[in-house]
RNA sequence: GUGGGUAUAGCUCAGUUGGUUAGAGCACUAGAUUGUGGUUCUAGGGGUCGUCGGUUCGAGCCCGAUUAUCCACCCCA
């Protein structure tokens, strides 16, 4: 076989050891905090039938797609005309009919459906996987990545928006994470936006364009508002929207007398209140979280089925995209054909989460420890020697090996150092003699003998 | 899909207006130290200079193409 200069897929990522110890606590603390406020973790497979992906995402979404070539000759079966043609995209379902999960939210939406009769509403899950995406990587997005979504089904009540900022705050705090904002959004008062410039059929391009704010300034916004065909007059009104400044209360003020002509604008803000106003009980006992909190309308994310409450979370302590977001979308199954049906959830983006706490230093030292304690092997004798105890550690709960093979001690201690082992036991023609066993201090250096019972007392404590 | 940068040792990178045998740091191996790591010192191994073509007496360096990769835009997490 020809060799191949190693080399990985373009956008992916190994995770070696250390990076694994450190994205597991990211995991781990996740889930604590997901089965704390009632939610149970699914998987979905790492492929789905083509079918159930194609047309959920848009047109763009649709190419982002990594599709399975079908097994076997796959040609064979293929229609001539679109063959000489070269038709890609009508060619694609005869030649591919499975393909990688590009988010792990349609596919929850299936399992919905498929499992309606198992499971009981309101549903609360939680999904840990990787998802995939044929776009072209650069820094912080890559073809491979993890995403954390929590959702919740069949349950209209905005309590739930409320507990999601309660787990962001909790999740992101108990991460180590100081400073963060949660912002708040409402499909429906971008709804009433619109309504009130007399536009309602731009409201899609109009949220496109005041999403860039913070991107391409007033200006910016402006000119893409123009093209998309808004009026200078439009503009005017809706200057002092997009940046309304100050508390949220004093926003929702400001909002409620814009867009009092508005019945669905009015709505979208009452939403927001009833959700503010739930975190103020919820918090009662605890600090407020008004700090964390701010209301965005420049806020819009994945427009195409948001339609209620919309969230987006951002650090304040590093220069970072988002690091986690999420809304409400009424009829999440009914592409599926169980209709009405509405669902709230949110993403947690691990991957930024990681980059920001490696930045930080914010990972315990203790993620980077594995094994406690090495047995240091000379020869025949001395391995066997250590056998017992060995074991007897490991069935105590203490990670500990042995060094697979006589060599020099040198060898054997920069094996312990580079692995970051606190302990060293050695066992030499002495100790065996003695009965006593060598115990290294890695970080200190120290060294004592200590009998059996002493040593298996200490590496256990 | 559009635009820009980069490509030299396992990794990060130097390499002068084109001029002998292409370098450094880190990593690795060995020794200084036959039972003592993380510090230090010494030595050693390791390169089709991404690939193909062109200019030239001569190309790591200049030109063209190509591939890979990174960054930005669109979009997104």
């Amino acid at each position: 076989m020809a060799i191949v200069k190693p080399s990985l897929a373009k956008g992916t990522r190994d995770f070696s050891p250390t990076e694994m110890e450190k994205r597991d606590y990211i995991f781990h603390t996740l889930k604590t905090v997901f089965t704390k406020y009632g939610y149970r973790e699914i998987q979905t497979p790492s492929f789905e039938n083509l079918q159930t992906l194609t047309g959920k995402y848009g047109d763009e979404g649709d190419k982002l797609i990594f599709k399975i070539l079908n097994s076997g000759d796959y040609l064979a079966k293929a229609p001539a005309d679109l063959l000489t043609e070269r038709a890609s995209t009508p060619l694609t379902p005869h030649i591919s009919e499975k393909a990688l999960r590009y988010d792990l939210t349609v596919p929850f939406a299936r399992y919905v459906v498929m499992h309606q009769h198992e499971i009981t509403l309101p549903f609360k899950r939680f999904q840990i996987q990787p998802v995939w995406r044929a776009d072209r990587p650069q820094r912080g997005r890559y073809r491979e990545f993890y995403q954390c979504d929590v959702d919740v089904v069949g349950s209209e009540s905005l309590l739930n928006e409320a507990e999601f900022i309660l787990i962001y705050h909790e999740a992101l705090t108990n991460l180590g994470l100081m400073d963060f904002t949660i912002k708040l959004n409402n499909r429906k008062i971008l709804s009433g936006i619109a309504d009130v410039l007399g536009k309602p059929q731009l409201l899609v391009p109009m949220t496109v364009a005041i999403d860039k704010l913070d991107k391409i300034g007033v200006e910016g916004v402006d000119r893409e508002l123009l093209e998309r065909g808004f009026s200078d007059e439009d503009l005017e009104k809706l200057r002092p929207i997009m940046q309304l400044e100050g508390p949220v209360a004093v926003k929702i003020d400001q909002l409620k007398d814009t867009l009092a002509s508005s019945a669905i604008g009015m709505r979208g803000i009452d939403e927001i209140e009833i959700v503010l106003g739930y975190v103020e009980k919820m918090t009662a006992h605890t600090d407020p979280l008004n700090r964390f909190i701010d209301l965005d309308i420049t806020l819009a994310r994945g427009l195409n089925y948001y339609t209620g409450c919309i969230f987006e979370v951002k650090t304040n302590e590093v220069t970072m995209g988002s690091i986690g977001g999420g809304g409400r979308y009424d009829d999440l199954t009914g592409m599926f054909g169980l209709k009405g049906l509405t669902g709230v959830g949110i993403s947690f983006g691990a991957d930024r989460i990681y980059d920001v706490m490696e930045e930080l230093e914010l990972f315990p030292t203790s993620t980077v420890q594995s094994t406690r304690v090495l047995f240091s092997n000379f020869d025949k004798l001395t391995e066997l020697y250590a056998l017992p105890l060995l074991q007897k550690l490991r069935g105590a709960g203490v990670a500990a090996e042995i060094y697979p093979a006589s060599a020099k001690l040198k060898k054997q201690l920069a094996y312990a150092d580079a692995k970051k082992i606190p302990y060293v036991v050695l066992i030499g023609e002495e100790e065996i003699q003695s009965g006593v066993f060598s115990l290294k201090d890695m970080q200190s250096g120290e060294q004592r003998k200590l009998d059996e019972l002493k040593l298996f007392t200490f590496l256990t404590s």
